[in-house]
Order: C-alpha cells, then structure tokens, then sequence
DNA sequence: CGTATGACCAAGA
DNA sequence: GTCTTGGCCATAC
C-alpha cells in the first residue's frame, strides 16, 4: 500500500492481488481496519468499481484524496477510476 | 482451539 | 436504483 502514488488509488483487490493472495481482499479490509501508522496510505484503497469503501473516518478519507487530486463524487464515486488506479505495472 | 465479524466482491432478485 | 446471498480470509474473542 505504501507504493501507492499520491494521486492515485487502488482497491481492496488490486492490493490482495499485489500481494499474492487475488481472494484475500476481505482480509485486506481487516488489516486496513487494523493499521493506524500515518506512514502507510490507506485512504489511497478504494472499492471495486471506483467506489469510496469505507474507512475510519469516510469524511476524512474524501478530504485527504481531494487533497491530492483525487475527485470524489457525492455518491462516493470516484472520477476517472480506470486512469488513476494503480497496479504494480503502472 | 471454535466461532463470529467485517474499511470486500460479484452476481441475483 | 435497492436489498440479499455465497464466498473469502485475517483478526478478535
């Protein structure tokens, strides 16, 4: 998760994916849920389908992806999905 | 150890 | 569009 870019996101099973585990996204949850350390950017792991998910503080998450130039919906959809994820390719 | 619970996902109704 | 279902797997208890 901490190769995330700024500005760019990836989701629950993009990060499984990554890691070597494609069922494992539920898990990811958990240990999103779990990890507090400022060092890694959580905000930056979305839904599939370009959907917000959920976090600790929703409202917070928003902001620190506005921050960085991620646009969000008022639905939680997040805009131009496809051309900001992340994968490990690039 | 067994069971329950999600910051999930995709497909159906 | 909403709600439910079955599957998943690391934690929490």
């Amino acid at each position: 998760v901490r190769r995330i870019p700024p500005g760019r996101v990836a989701t629950y099973g993009d990060v499984a994916g990554m890691a070597g585990r494609p069922r494992a996204w539920r898990a990811v949850g958990t240990i999103m849920r779990t990890c507090r350390s400022p060092s890694v950017p959580c905000h930056r792991v979305v839904a599939a389908g370009g959907r917000l998910g959920g976090y600790s503080d929703p409202r917070r998450k928003r902001q620190l992806l506005q921050d960085e130039g991620v646009i969000v919906g008022l639905r939680g959809t997040i805009r131009q999905f496809a051309a900001i994820r992340w994968t490990i390719r690039d």
